[in-house]
DNA sequence: GCAAAAGTGTTTATCGTACACCCATGC
DNA sequence: GCATGGGTGTACGATAAACACTTTTGC
């Protein structure tokens, strides 16, 4: 190795990830209680092992929690003040995920002691993490503002009253429910289908679905995708 | 310290910066040849050192090369795939900075062999620096878009027509003249100075410069900034 | 038949966009 | 007086926002 490497401090790279969920009333981040400080509650995390990139290292941690793959993530922030981790000198990337809290439901193990807290109800945490948070939040309003993100939030069959409900509890307001269902058909990523929701109103809505293929084309693009 | 961090591997982190520049034509980006890789063009950067925060650290190193302080400095995207450093696994926090050219080609030291080149025209990079710049681009559009920050690559006095030659030059297309100085106006974050322009055209523009206090108010917000 | 949620249409104001002419000045 | 870039206004279409009634169905 060269000298000029060789001169230089390491540090540990941890992870942490925000994790978004919707219960289908409000916006919902998952929380644990781990090592060092089991009393405090944190973020989801873990270190960067040699083999790892960034990203895979997330993406493992968040499958060790919730035992979900191929779930939206996003990184959000590297945080690296000196004396941000009390014991050791720690430079943590932070990721933020959207999952569809149904599944997680279904595949969680038992290993961590993990809870859903709403955004608006969120207890003290360990560390920075609720700069982490508050970032997440914030930069998921930016996104979702633009981007059609909100979907992976909801399970694959939805309904239009289901997703301004997402959207209402993303931005902690009430959209019009007109302008709204115009606005989110015409960008032409909804696919309608012939089933409606039982046992919710009497009417039932109908569930729709994501055009995947449209959705991958504009995924990169400037939508405008949401009122207000 | 505790076991768990014991077990754990540390990492080198360094700092890459993407420092932007206009020159009245065209953006360009600042790059250097340094240590290493003598032949290769490469960010500025360096390593983070134990009593700094990874922005104090950005900071520092813009200083190095450029002799400037209170630049625009964002932090763009952590890099950290396991073989992007061939020598040493490496931990890259990337940040992306806007500067006024004139301002650093005043303070410039000669420690550096540094060059601007045309974001259009950039050489071969070292290790993932080109994905570096791409993303810091990608970002840069979507940032300005939304957001007055085109102003800190212009000296604190600017006309219309200057700015609007910059935004032509970020998303590489011609704006409208009267409908971009209309939108630009419109915001009233910019203050018309009595004095002119001299020796560029015939007529002169009128000199403009921001309205820092408005501009701080606004900076978090979303403005609609751009045509197009 | 009534309560509860789903679904749909119209009007108005605002904003984006396209486009062309006059102005001030140096030479 | 003419060439060069600076500065402004208008008309049209598109989009956003405000707003209320009808439909379906389980009970």
């Amino acid at each position: 190795m060269l000298d000029q490497y060789k001169q230089q401090h390491p540090y540990l790279v941890a992870l942490d990830s925000i994790i978004f969920g919707f219960d289908g009333e409000s916006l919902k981040v998952l929380l644990v209680k781990r090592g060092v400080e089991e009393k405090t509650w944190s973020l989801m995390g873990g270190w960067l092992q040699p083999d790892e990139s960034l990203e895979q290292a997330a993406s493992r941690i968040l499958f060790d929690l919730t035992g979900l793959t191929n779930v939206y993530l996003e990184q959000l922030h590297a945080f690296g003040n000196p004396d941000r981790d009390p014991i050791v000198r720690t430079v943590s990337v932070a990721y933020f995920s959207l999952v569809k809290i149904a599944d997680y439901e279904s595949k969680i193990s038992g290993t961590f002691q993990a809870q859903w807290f709403s955004i608006y109800d969120l207890p003290p945490l360990l560390f920075d993490h609720g700069d982490m948070v508050d970032l997440a939040i914030k930069r998921l309003r930016y996104k979702a503002a633009q981007h059609p993100i909100g979907f992976e939030l909801l399970n694959e069959k939805f309904t239009i009253p289901q997703l301004k409900k997402l959207y209402d509890a993303i931005y902690n307001t009430e959209f019009d429910k007109r302008n709204f269902s115009r606005k989110i058909l015409s960008t032409n990523l909804l696919i309608k289908l012939a089933e409606k929701q039982k046992g919710f109103s009497k009417r039932g809505a109908f569930y729709y679905k994501v055009d995947t293929e449209k959705y991958h084309l504009v995924a990169d693009s400037f939508l405008n995708f949401i009122p207000g």
